[in-house]
DNA sequence: GTGAAAGCGCTAACAC
DNA sequence: GTGTTAGCGCTTTCAC
């Protein structure tokens, strides 16, 4: 394995002369670079990032910490991170809590964050109150991605607004009569998106002074699975049923078309449906959603944290993302209107 | 920042000793084994990975290299090594190449991959000739999972089989006149899956004796919306049009289901439609497929690479994974039969 | 602009 | 079962 040395003794310069060409420092003079890049280009070498780790403290790696990696706004996030990082020369270490969130046994102190990594970007997640005090204990830039934690800076959308955009939007069209699909609000764990969104939805509807049928609100866990579900649970309510359903995401919306259909339930003649996020799925079924952008807020973050790594203090910070009400087919006046 | 000799100091013993009373190593007597771990605990001492990276030469790291990180089979697949992996305490290395096929120079034998990882676990791709020589050349247990690259060890489904199967499922039922809806085969790229599902599709048709039209083989990229697009296309054949058809993706499928409701073509009663790959969405909206399991796969070839850095020599293999025609709803016989 | 040498914090012989 | 010590391969003062 060609080292350092190997590559001083076959250019006839020291070690400390490499490492400086190498990674672009000055005080090398032009000549003497070019020759060190030429003879390190046929060695063959490539410098052991262990042993600059271990000699800087540096890892040049960013953690990201996500709840599951196999759904829509985690795996697109996570291609944002990575599009910053690897630009840059950085890597990306992944931690997939995949969906556990009983035995992350003090996640953040442990040697899995620790020590192995330059800065921490959590996507957004359920978080027991410990954990929130590990996060913040552990000295190092920390941002999350997607939702609020609370003392923490976070890049996100407003998902008050997008739930009550979305419901504002139905209210408009005419119904009157609007059933909430919302992602469960455990209580016990601060994974504060669903709640907040459901606080959107229950503000616009009471707004415009409607009438709020407590059976027809469901919840799901924001899977396409649950929003089949939910269908199946709306088909049992006595007639007539709402004209309109809000979901809090996409997926779950598209759980309810999915399952419309096969009870021959007509969109948006019969039934309107509204999302949120943007899913690609979404945009070809004809969802009517708010759109939001995982990927660029990811980015966003991960700028953060490297600027942050990069010396310039309080770079991290908290920001509100773009979203946008994208109307599509899924969404008309109620028939009777 | 508390280091080894620190809890060697705290416990009174010598920093070999506490190096393997930690790391579980045996010839550590019970009782100072559990007067350093506690010493350690208290002290809150977290070993320096790259210390031990550059003592060691290893990295506890596997990197994935991935072509897509926000797509179905991907996304699972990565959360399948993330499984395997932190369950034993390693690390996961993420690179994604967010699609981009043009620009990766010399990928394998630079910085990127070389010296960060003890191993490589590649998700099915294209890759360039010159870059499956780069990656004999790294040497590294290496395995790809989801689709052969010539000359490595692979594990996935046999996408013939795959292929072959769901066109059967067709004309079993009774069709005569199957459209497909494949994955591009751009020749210049080794991305073999969509080639060897093409070739299952048209062998299937053939066996049968029945006609294959050109103008009724669509092409997509495995997106929703490239369904979108090809029913779209299918929309303006001639009829009477085929009475099926079959897709190389889930992902496809289902967008020819959104575009089939647009165009008020009734699945399966005018057309039936058929997919590959068992994802969730397919699954809710009722679509006949072959299912498979990246997830597993994921682990499988984890666990190969896994092995052999333990020692085993010969433990990555290729092997063959599981995958089980799914019939649901979008398919039925065609209704003149 | 370049070199010598002292670490960085562990691990792995080897000795006891 | 435990301690000593020499590295692992870089980076980084500090001289020159």
């Amino acid at each position: 394995m060609v080292g350092i040395d190997d590559v001083a003794a076959a250019a006839g310069v020291s070690t400390a002369t490499v490492s400086r060409a190498i990674r672009g420092l000055p005080r090398v003079s032009p000549a003497t670079r070019a020759k060190i890049l030429a003879t390190a280009e046929d060695l063959g070498y490539v410098p052991s990032s262990a042993a600059s780790r271990l000699a800087t403290g540096k890892t040049r790696t960013i953690g990201v910490l996500a709840p599951y990696v196999d759904r829509w706004f985690f795996g697109k996030a996570i291609a944002g991170v990575d599009q910053e990082l690897h630009e840059r020369g950085y890597n990306l270490s992944l931690f997939n809590l995949g969906g556990r969130i009983t035995p992350r046994e003090r996640l953040f102190s442990r040697s899995m964050v620790h020590k192995q990594i330059d800065a921490l970007l959590l996507l957004c997640m359920f978080l027991h109150p410990e954990e929130i005090d590990d996060l913040h204990a552990i000295d190092m830039p920390l941002v999350v991605v997607g939702g609020p934690v609370r003392g923490c800076s976070s890049v996100g959308i407003d998902d008050y607004l997008a739930a009550r955009s979305i419901t504002q939007h139905l209210i408009g069209l005419g119904h009157r009569h609007i059933a909430l699909l919302h992602g469960s609000g455990d209580a016990e764990l601060n994974f504060s998106v669903p709640k907040i969104r459901v606080e959107g939805f229950h503000d616009a509807v009471h707004d415009a002074e409607l009438e709020l049928n407590p059976d027809a609100e469901f919840f799901g866990n924001f899977t396409v699975e649950s929003g089949v579900e939910a269908m199946r649970r709306f088909m049992e309510l006595p007639e007539p049923r709402p004209t309109a359903i809000a979901c809090a995401s996409d997926e779950m919306a598209l759980g309810v078309l999915f399952e419309a259909r096969r009870h021959g339930v007509r969109v948006p003649e019969d039934l309107s449906v509204v999302g949120i996020d943007g899913h690609e799925m979404g945009a070809s079924a004809g969802l009517t959603t708010v759109w939001q952008d995982p990927t660029s807020q990811a980015r966003r973050g991960t700028q953060m944290l490297l600027a942050e790594i990069g010396g310039e203090i309080g770079a991290v910070h908290s920001e509100t993302a773009v979203q946008r009400l994208i109307v599509r087919e899924s969404t008309a006046p109620p028939a009777a209107f």
